[in-house]
RNA sequence: GGUCCUUUCGUCUAACGGUUAGGACGCAAGAUUUUCAUUCUUGUAAUACGGGUUCGAUUCCCGUAGGGACUACCA
């Protein structure tokens, strides 16, 4: 790479940032930390009808929990500022004119009703052409059938205007994507598009070009559903003169519904029980809330190796788990996948869980220690790291340690029917009564020593692993669920066990 | 409808003209007449279809069919 590569996230602040604006953020970032450049934050907020307040903050928050730290942005400064377009609104005027003066862009009066109608009797016609493009604009309100000298005197008198691109009668044009290589367009059926609002604002097709030149971005990746808008885009780059420092372009993969069809969007999140938000999110409009892949427990370690791998692959590798310093090595864009990928949130705990398994039991604990305190119960740091080390192998996540694991704790009121049918029969209590009685009488109770002197037991009385041990199993945890027997002997104690399971016959 | 993009196991993907088409998730079976959401082993299952180009196509080209995006004074 021979320029300085300096990339954009340009979210706008519309809403909590969604999975398709992580993974964008995680790629751009990539990218930025492979080629040693940099990677910017810049609010796209030209939209002030869709403004939700703190959605910027959530944006920034939700990078930083990922771990995606910005090079340049309002709060973390840079030589290109503002960051953020509402406060750069003066600079974009001065552009818009400069296209209308060299011929490339014209004011425009229509009404949006005016709009609405001609776009209802192109569809009645079933034409195949834009609402307002090179077949339709001369028969449009705009500078170009009005004339230079009546516009000038609309303009003068107050009259409500946009300024809209001129795209050119007929042209082919060839584009080049580093994802998917070449792109077709012809002009002729796309559409004059607005780039300045009759609200003095900009739409984002010039805001964005404006910005990428006046920040020197050089490589431009963004979501597919930019890809229509690459002719207009490079248009506006040959319009202002800026072809030779345009940046490259890359249009990711789209993230799509783990089932059906379509993007994948909150509610899949909700009807499949899986978040689609990093962080927590409650939205200030309908007061909506939704949990985020923190609350449920993912490490952002595992959400960010999860994101990485979905559409892109460093490739000739079985490898799967990847710290961020690997992947920021690893990452290229000519790997990005050109097909979306469905989101599979199975995959998801998966990850989830190969993170937890590395951590050391006495670091598993903590997170054990914390669930049991909001049960109100104190766990010795100890007693918590015998535990994690007995439990984790069945968990995906740090909460589930405690979870999976209360009856250590907390003897059982309701037994598993299920198992209950399958392994509690007419002799069953009798011979609960007869081991207890015998394992009153050991008085070593480790786990060895208990499965030596049970197993011996067992034979002797010439009975199977399988009626004695289920059974009791039930009766010590409420179900058929948990580490080995013998484990859970140990450490529930003589007195606890004996207990359980006496009162067990009784209650079941 | 129009335009553009896309297509390898159910899912995520590897293989950038020559492989018994590999891995992971999921699912199933066994180890396990001590449970289980664990572990190990094994298994299941794919190049959308039709034409080319080529000694040889998953790979290159063209059609067809699926899928996706876009089609706002939203980004």
């Amino acid at each position: 790479m021979n320029k300085e590569v300096r990339v954009r996230f340009a979210p706008s602040p519309t809403g909590a940032l969604h999975l398709g604006g992580v993974r964008t953020a995680l790629f751009n970032y990539l990218f930025a930390r492979k080629h040693g450049g940099k990677f910017i934050l810049r609010i796209e907020d030209t939209d002030q009808t869709r403004f939700v307040p703190g959605a910027e903050d959530y944006i920034i928050r939700s990078l930083e929990w990922i771990g995606l730290d910005i090079d340049e942005s309002d709060i973390k400064g840079g030589e290109y500022g503002p960051y953020k377009q509402s406060n750069r609104k003066h600079l974009y005027t001065q552009y818009a004119e400069q296209l209308v003066k060299d011929g490339f862009a014209y004011y425009a009066f229509d009404t949006p009703d005016e709009l609405e109608q001609m776009r209802k009797k192109l569809e009645a016609e079933k034409a195949s052409i834009q609402c307002y493009g090179p077949a339709t604009r001369m028969t449009m309100k705009n500078q170009l059938t009005f004339g230079d000298e009546q516009t000038k005197l609309m303009l003068q008198s107050g009259a409500p205007y946009v300024i809209r691109f001129k795209m050119p009668e007929s042209e082919k044009l060839v584009l080049k994507d580093i994802i998917r290589g070449e792109i077709n367009a012809d002009t002729s059926i796309l559409d004059d598009k607005v780039l300045y609002k009759s609200d003095g604002m900009p739409t984002y097709h010039l805001a964005n070009i404006v910005d990428d030149h006046l920040m020197k971005i050089s490589h431009v990746i963004r979501g597919e559903e930019w890809l229509p808008s690459l002719p207009l885009h490079y248009l506006l780059y040959r319009a202002f003169g800026w072809t030779d420092t345009m940046p490259e372009f890359a249009h990711l993969p789209l993230i799509l519904k783990p089932d059906g069809k379509g993007k994948l969007s909150k509610r899949d999140g909700d009807r499949l029980g899986f978040p689609v938000f990093p962080l927590h999110w409650e939205d200030p409009k309908s007061g909506e809330v939704s949990k985020g892949y923190e609350e449920y427990g993912y490490f952002p370690e595992a959400f960010l190796n999860m994101m990485a791998l979905l559409g892109w692959n460093p490739g000739n590798t079985t490898q799967e788990i990847f710290t961020k310093e690997e992947l920021c090595n690893l990452f290229t864009l000519e790997h990005v996948n050109k097909a979306g990928s469905k989101f599979d949130p199975e995959k998801n705990k998966w990850f989830n869980k190969q993170y937890m398994l590395v951590l050391p039991n006495e670091e598993l604990a903590k997170y054990f220690i914390e669930g049991a305190k909001a049960d109100g119960i104190e766990v010795s740091m100890e007693k918590a790291t015998k535990i994690c080390g007995l439990v984790k192998d069945r968990c995906n996540f740090t909460h589930d340690l405690w979870k999976e694991s209360t009856y250590f704790f907390i003897a059982p009121t309701e037994y598993d029917q299920v198992n209950k049918k399958k392994f509690w029969k007419e002799e069953t209590p009798e011979l609960m009564k007869k081991c207890v009685e015998f394992m009153k009488g050991i008085a070593d109770f480790s786990a060895k020593n208990l499965e030596d002197t049970i197993s011996a037991w067992i034979q002797e009385n010439q009975l199977s692993f399988g009626k004695v041990l289920n059974p009791m199993r039930l009766l010590l945890c409420g179900a058929c669920k948990g580490p080995h027997i013998f484990d859970i002997l140990e450490d529930l104690g003589k007195e606890e066990s004996i207990k359980r399971i006496e009162t067990g016959i009784e209650k079941i």
